[in-house]
DNA sequence: CCACTCCTGCGT
DNA sequence: ACGCAGGAGTGG
């Protein structure tokens, strides 16, 4: 479900209400977690304030003032709320976190479950978590840019399926990919090696931009995503080529494609995009 | 490189 | 009934 933007906008509307709280209780379903851990894995954090909500590509961030935390990842149907704690649990939910004093708790629900809780006890282990994972495109720098960009020059794999891979470039998914391959006019069954690398760091500096954009936007309420708050974002009436196969281009009117690649829908103009 | 896997829900 | 879904890993 949500990319770099979503998780950031999910971030920023739970920040105020879970950072400075201490971890009253801890609970999880029965079921298994794609990392496996125990809840006794979990319970290390009852007891525990929270320092710091942070995130890094789509990972969301729970660290407390021990220097030990939980990672969120959301996969493609994770949705994290705030509810009363005496609120009927929604179907889907895995995770519940509550906090002392407060009437109110944090849930993790996913139907999938293609999500993932991996707590970290050291900020070694912490690091381990998030060893891999390329730049994050929503905090590039000119030098990240260049790094990446030398690294797709190298590579055979198509444009857009290189875009997807969080070991490459963090934070952009299928959507932002679609979009940004648009705003740089490339066409995405191109080979990272085809491609100029004055092309290659436009589309990563137009991942940068339309991100951005989406954050401003409160991210991208495409299927089924909410912020912290419930609330949809608004990006998705913004989106140029995602979702609107056989709508017309804003450039050249002619009708946008579909294709799939890697087993995921690409959308973009095949006249706009070289 | 591809195919396939994890899983549930929704629209056609 | 079937195809599709914003993610990510595996094994051939």
């Amino acid at each position: 479900m949500p990319e770099g933007p979503e998780v950031e906008t999910i971030r920023r509307t739970l920040h105020d209400r879970v950072v400075g709280q201490s971890i009253s209780s801890v609970w999880r379903s029965e079921f298994a977690f794609r990392t496996p851990s125990k809840t006794k894995d979990l319970l290390f954090l009852v007891g525990d304030r929270i320092a710091e909500l942070s995130r890094f590509a789509k990972v969301l961030i729970l660290e407390t003032d021990n220097k030990r935390g939980v990672m969120l990842r959301l996969g493609m149907s994770g949705r994290i709320v705030i509810e009363p704690t005496s609120a009927v649990l929604a179907k889907h939910t895995h995770l519940r976190i509550g906090f002392e004093g407060c009437d109110f708790e944090l849930r993790l629900i996913d139907a999938r479950r293609f999500g993932d809780v991996q707590p970290y006890k050291t900020l070694k282990e912490k690091e381990e978590i998030l060893a891999g994972l390329g730049p994050d495109a929503l905090s590039f720098t000119p030098d990240e840019i260049k790094q990446v960009a030398r690294v797709i020059k190298k590579s055979q794999r198509e444009i857009k399926v290189i875009l997807l891979d969080q070991n490459v470039v963090s934070s952009v998914g299928n959507i932002y990919a679609c979009e940004a391959l648009f705003v740089a006019k490339i066409a995405p069954t191109h080979k990272g090696c085809e491609v100029s690398v004055a092309k290659i760091e436009a589309v990563l500096y137009a991942c940068q931009e339309v991100m951005s954009k989406a954050v401003v936007n409160n991210g991208t309420s495409f299927m089924s995503y909410f912020d912290g708050n419930g609330r949809k974002g608004s990006n998705q009436h913004h989106l140029l080529v995602f979702g609107r196969e056989g709508e017309s281009c804003d450039t050249c009117k002619r009708p946008i494609k579909r294709i799939v690649q890697a087993a995921r829908s690409t959308f973009y103009c095949s006249y706009c995009q070289t």
